[in-house]
DNA sequence: GAAATACTACTCGGATAGCGTCTGTCCGAGTACAGCCGG
DNA sequence: CCGGCTGTACTCGGACAGACGCTATCCGAGTAGTATTTC
C-alpha cells in the first residue's frame, strides 16, 4: 500500500503556489526546477490537480498554473484525493458472498464486519487529512522559517 | 495507493480461524475452498502471516495453519501489516533538500511539514485499525448471524 | 501614424514507452501416518 | 504378538512467469505577444 510519489511532489507545489500568490501563473517548467523535479512529470500531476478544480492552468506564453481557491480552501485530502483518487484503499471484493454460507445475490459491502472495520479506519484517516487546510501548513513552516513566503516570491520573481 | 488483494482474504481466513480454534490445523487448501480462492496464492498470504507470527503452521498430513495468539490478541493492523508491511504510506522523499533553500545534509522526515501532516492520518489510520480485535469482529458478525461460529466449526469438520 | 494581420515563441494537454510491484502458479523439502517385516 | 522400519501421501515453503498500474517522456493544440505590412 504505497502512497505515488506525486502527492509529495503536489503537497510541496500547491505550497509554493501558495506563497507565491494566485495573481500570477507559474509555469511547469520553473515549479520543477524548485525540487529539481522531471518537468513532464510534474506536469502530468499538475493536470490532475487541474481536473480536480484544485489549481487553474493558463496556457501560452505568460501561463503557467495558479491555486483555484484560498490556500484555507484547500486542504491535504484534495490533494491527495486528486492524485491518488477517492476510492479508499481498501476494496471489498465480498468473497463473504462466495462461502458456503454466503448469497451472490446480497451486496455484502455494508453489512460485512470486516469491511466496515476498514471503512472505520479509512474514515478516520481521511478526517485527519481534511481537518488541516495549506494555510495550517505554510503557517507551521513559517513558524519554524518566517522569511520562507518572501524567499519563494523572489525564487520565482528571478 | 491501493491496498492489496490478499489483505481481505488474510482478514476473513482469520476470522475463520479463530472460529475453528486454535486445537486443530486447517490446510491452506481448505481455508481458500471456502471462499473459492486459488488455493496457492492464499498460501503465501499465510506464509506472510507466519512471519508475522499471527499464525503457526504445521507440515505433514493433518497440518496447515492455526491461529498463534488468542483472538482477543490480533488486531487488524497486525493483519495489515503482515501482508501489506509496517512502512506508512506517504514516504517523504525529502525533495525539500533539493530545494534552493534546502540543505541535502539534514534530515527532513522529522521537521517536514508535509510529512507530519500525513504521518499524523497515517497514525490516526494505524489506531483505529489497532484499537479493535478479532474477537470484537467475532461479536459483531455473531450478533447478526448467531450460528455462524458453529455453521464455520461444521463446515471445515465435513 | 495606426490598425489589421501573419508569425513566432511559449505553455498546457493528452498520447506513448519502460519499469516495478502485485497477482497467480508451480514444484521441491519435510513430516506424520500406515503398512510391512523381523524378532 | 510387539517393536522397528520403510514407504507413501500430504502439507508447507520458497522459487518461477504474467499482468496491471505507476514512472517517465515526447510531441501536438492552443494562445499571447510581437513584428510586419498596408491603408
Amino acid at each position: 500500500m504505497r502512497m505515488s510519489e506525486g502527492v509529495e511532489w503536489a503537497m510541496h507545489t500547491c505550497l509554493n503556489l501558495a506563497w507565491v500568490g494566485a495573481d500570477q501563473a507559474v509555469p511547469a517548467a520553473r515549479l520543477a526546477a524548485f525540487f529539481e523535479l522531471p518537468a513532464a512529470y510534474l506536469n502530468k500531476q499538475l493536470q490532475a490537480l487541474v481536473r480536480a478544480g484544485i489549481v487553474r492552468s493558463v496556457s501560452g506564453p505568460r501561463g503557467g498554473f495558479r491555486l483555484a481557491r484560498a490556500p484555507d480552501e484547500i486542504t491535504p485530502m484534495d490533494i491527495v484525493a486528486a492524485i491518488e483518487g477517492t476510492e479508499e484503499a481498501f476494496r471489498c471484493t465480498q468473497i463473504v458472498a462466495r462461502s458456503p454460507r454466503g448469497d451472490p445475490t446480497v451486496d455484502y459491502r455494508k453489512g460485512c464486519a470486516v469491511a466496515r472495520t476498514m471503512r472505520k479506519a479509512d474514515l478516520a484517516w481521511r478526517a485527519e487529512l481534511a481537518a488541516r487546510s495549506l494555510a495550517d501548513i505554510q503557517a507551521d513552516v513559517e513558524r519554524h522559517t518566517p522569511t520562507i513566503g518572501q524567499d519563494i516570491r523572489g525564487w520565482f520573481a528571478a
